[in-house]
DNA sequence: ATGGTCCCCTGACCGC
DNA sequence: TGCGGTCAGGGGACCA
């Protein structure tokens, strides 16, 4: 489910809850998600919340003793709630806040996680991802040399996060179709001028989206349980079948499963 | 290093 | 109504 914008859409509905409030309890409705949810977090309790920031696809919740981690994996959500709220099925831990209301943590397939980081320390999930797309780092000189020699298939590689972050399997089919790229095309085999336009769309696409509240597809909700309205915008994605949406083009949409997801394009439009 | 595959898990949907 | 197959915003682990 969530990609940057949906992680961004996350961290700012929840940011005017957290911040300065004090973490009162942690509840935890089961041991794991897709890792086992460490005793450390216990060191939240007592703390207030310093900040709440975003790596990647990851929220880091700051306090003095270290940060939460929290990634929401496919199907994750964060919502605001009050701390007594009936609770759901797969509403698995509660970060309890002294306002009386509680950060709840729900994730029907558990593909997320609530990990610990120590001060002055840089979880290993976190040490080898690549830039952020909305800084300025990521450009189209930074992307040609690290697509330099690559024969992976560019959509594969828009989404490794170790190469730039926050490109889920959306956007990286919306920015490939809105750049001309054939996402089956090597990444080494692109050319200088359609990786300005790469750049420049995902750049785009991401903070549209973001303004937009993210993408809702199927469950994905903000912290006040308002989905996103970027699906609207989408030109492709799940779309097959379908016209494709260039003036004058008359071609239509087709899915291919690259590296295992499914990717949509227009073959006409994208080389 | 790089690329490809498998898998974690639940729920929704579709055809029989 | 039930059952099996397919698919879903991610990414770690493991293989050659």
């Amino acid at each position: 489910m969530p990609e940057l914008p949906e992680v961004e859409t996350t961290r700012r509905g929840l940011t005017p809850h957290v911040i300065g409030r004090r973490i009162v309890e942690i509840v935890r409705r089961r041991a794991d998600l897709r890792f086992p949810i460490p005793a450390q977090i216990d060191q939240l309790i007592g703390e207030p919340v310093l900040a709440l920031r975003r790596r990647a696809k990851y929220l880091l919740l700051d306090s003095t003793r270290g940060s939460a981690l929290l990634h929401l994996g496919m199907s994750g959500s964060l919502r605001i709630v009050s701390a007594d709220a009936p609770v759901r099925t797969h509403d698995h831990v509660d970060l309890v806040l002294a306002s009386g209301q509680a950060i709840r943590f729900h994730d029907p397939r558990r593909f997320g996680c609530l990990l610990w980081q120590p001060l002055r320390v840089v979880h290993p999930l976190l040490a080898t991802l690549g830039p952020e797309p909305l800084e300025e780092a990521f450009d189209a000189s930074y992307l040609a040399a690290r697509f330099a020699g690559r024969s992976a298939q560019i959509k594969t590689a828009l989404m490794d996060q170790r190469i730039v972050v926050g490109v889920g399997n959306i956007y990286a089919s919306e920015a490939l179709y809105r750049a001309g790229i054939d996402p089956r095309r090597a990444a080494g085999r692109v050319s200088r001028a359609r990786l300005e336009l790469l750049v420049d769309a995902v750049k785009e696409i991401l903070a549209w989206a973001i303004g937009q509240g993210g993408t809702t597809l199927r469950d994905f909700v903000d912290p006040a349980g308002t989905p996103g309205y970027f699906a609207q915008s989408l030109k492709v994605y799940e779309r097959a079948g379908e016209a494709c949406l260039t003036a004058g083009c008359g071609g239509t949409i087709e899915r291919a499963v690259l590296g295992q997801r499914a990717s949509y394009f227009c073959r006409r439009c994208q080389r």
